[in-house]
DNA sequence: CTACATCCTCTAGCGACTAGAGGAGCAAGA
DNA sequence: TCTTGCTCCTCTAGTCGCTAGAGGATGTAG
């Protein structure tokens, strides 16, 4: 019972995390269960804004769920060291220079296909020609 | 019922496309259903195995499988325009530079949060720091 | 004949939501 | 007071592109 009190949907608006998603967060326990109102609706507090913010700044940064709990409960113990948030933090640094690295070649390709396509007709076509080319490594596939 | 003719397995390893995977292409409809030999195993022969690099090399490149039957199916023409295919590979080359795009901002952001954390006790720690400060605008999230 | 590999179908699970059904609560205007 | 219309509730199922596993049939080598 905290001194100003929102319901879900302005919560959603100030957070900028939809009101599903809210809940959704609430079942998988990254989000404390709401206190309700009489009439069973979620109330939230300035404290359950400031984290649920938090909790999308980190999903805008790529961050998995699991890794925002940990990261959540680092923050909720200020005295600890915070090596396991940098740790969290460089782990997921180097999951995205991997990624940029994989979709600059990605990038490039694509490139060469649609540049060397001179829209004729699907006989002549670099990009199915490209495509159907099997001179290629087995490599794992792009996610995204 | 071809010359030569593969088992499943053997499909997988010459097309580098698992073999369960190779099956939930064919209920999906994005292979044809196979051959079957008597005991209900399913044949595959040099064209289907043409097929499935021509998806898998596809897939590498992030194509979606409903962009890829597009795809087969103006290969499987060829006498059509390849203007429908160009458009699929320019959009997928714009969807790509978006997200390079995006992947190098939050690569330094994320670049920023390590460099300027001094490793000491959370309070202090600019990992949390950054991801609780709220001021940032509200952004869609990042997908991988 | 017996291992053992490979194959079959079917169902369920992954992550992180999103969509929709079906119903209840609540504030404001007529 | 009634009614309109918005917000809220719970619950289930769907998204995408697979992947994992159960439980059983078939094929092959020794």
């Amino acid at each position: 019972m905290s001194k100003v009190d929102f319901a879900i949907g302005e919560a959603a608006r100030q957070s900028g995390v939809k009101v599903p998603t809210i809940r959704y967060y609430e079942q998988i326990g990254l989000l404390p269960a709401a206190s309700r109102t009489e009439g069973n609706r979620r109330l939230y507090d300035r404290r359950d804004l400031d984290r649920l913010a938090f909790i999308r700044h980190a999903r805008e940064l790529g961050f998995e769920v699991d890794a925002i709990r940990t990261l959540l409960s680092l923050q909720d113990d200020p005295e600890q060291s915070c090596a396991a948030a940098d740790a969290i933090a460089k782990a997921r640094l180097i999951e995205v220079e991997k990624r940029i690295a994989s979709l600059n070649a990605l990038r490039d390709e694509l490139l060469r296909m649609v540049e060397e396509c001179a829209c004729g007709r699907v006989g002549d076509c670099r990009v199915i020609e490209t495509l159907a080319d099997a001179t290629h490594a087995h490599g794992r596939l792009a996610e995204a």
